[in-house]
DNA sequence: TATGTTTTTTAGATCGCTCTAAATTAACCA
DNA sequence: TGGTTAATTTAGAGCGATCTAAAAAACATA
């Protein structure tokens, strides 16, 4: 059994991987982690112990296959939870990550099962991301950065890069949401901004804004 | 914020309060907690000093009013919480216990009045015990040991005071459950054992069993 | 390539929770 | 009431996770 900090070293560096290329540094799981270099060496020792990373010093780390399906384990779980707060207990999606961050590190085989059956095996949780089945899979899906359309695309909102409540609350003062279709207007080249236009309005998003929405063609 | 093994400590202290009267000894809590006693009176200090408790040495200790409000939040989220496992997630009585004890220390009030809401503000759990209102306010039922019925009286499954697998999964064998109607047929004076008669079956109770079944007359 | 800078690791300490062993206090009973 | 037993507390230590400060390795560039 791993302990919840020993839990959430290994999703920070399944999603650091996901981010990176090569191996994942000691600085940038501290970062993650909020909290320093030293401690990151040590738990990294431990977890290297356990053979759920691989590690040589100075050489940064990766995870180990067993340590890989930790970490989506967790993630899976995650997602789950997210889906059932939204969905079931009527949460909005800027709600959610907090409380899904304690869920996710309930330690029960069958409550993953049988919540994954009870929501009707969701594919998206309520950001758009994907979540892993119960094997360990996860398909990624092709979206890409609304800021990456070019004046006069369409695309459908799919996701977002930042979790933040701060940034999805902005999308909602938008009346921007997963599943809303958009086209693209006017993109500024000086600032990277652009203009959107969806079936209600209108919209100026800046480049942070586009570069954090996620679209599918 | 506390701890989950401080929440652990107060759940432990409200429901020997319950059983025993007076103060609550420290040799108590270390059998109920599976720890020693020198660990409780490290904790009990703790508690003390953040006037959860009441405690003077060699005295043991009694829950503050604050102490008392946290330890029947906790217990009313245990019960939510295997009220859900079992009746959404179609999880069994006896499966449910300790899924439940992590779910417990889930710190989300939004996510408790919603849960309550989700599930139609039930107010009994899967075993028969009363889930607390928002407000911490339990009325206890009156229920009596089956042990204490007479010989011809009649009354109704209503709770047990055992919620181990081992016993709840006897009482299933039996077809014993909550709701279940029966009457005492003998009582036998000699191991306090006795013959009851359900709808189905007659069964054969030894005083240990009918010790731990709760019903309502 | 040598030197200065950044990153990473080590050493040593702290905090929360636990333990064993020993000391102290309370309770019981003849 | 004094002595024995049981309960409780104290003292001191360990473990997991964290930190700061200092040392070591890797890197970047002039």
């Amino acid at each position: 059994m791993n302990s919840f900090t020993e839990e959430n070293y290994l999703k920070a560096i399944y999603k650091l991987t996901e981010e990176s290329i090569g191996n994942v540094t000691t600085n940038a799981i501290a970062e993650a982690m909020n909290t320093k270099a030293a401690s990151v060496t040590d738990m990294i020792k431990k977890l290297s112990e356990k053979q759920l990373v691989n590690y040589a010093k100075y050489q940064g780390v990766t995870l180990t296959h067993k340590g890989e399906g930790i970490a989506i384990q967790i993630i899976r779980k995650h997602r789950l939870w997210e889906f059932f707060l939204v969905n079931k207990l009527n949460f909005k999606w800027d709600e959610v990550h907090d409380i899904a961050e304690e869920l996710e590190h309930i330690n029960s085989a069958p409550l993953v099962d049988r919540l994954d059956e009870y929501l009707g095996f969701p594919k998206f949780d309520p950001h758009g991301d994907p979540i892993p089945s119960k094997n360990g899979t996860l398909k990624i899906p092709n979206f890409f950065k609304l800021s990456k359309l070019e004046t006069g695309e369409r695309g459908t909102v799919s996701g977002v890069s930042d979790h933040s409540a701060a940034f999805l609350q902005y999308l909602e003062k938008q009346h921007l949401g997963l599943g809303i279709q958009l086209k693209v207007s006017e993109k500024n080249d000086y600032d990277n901004s652009m203009i959107i236009i969806t079936e209600e309005r209108t919209l100026f998003l800046s480049k942070e804004v586009a570069n954090n929405i996620l679209v599918a063609k």
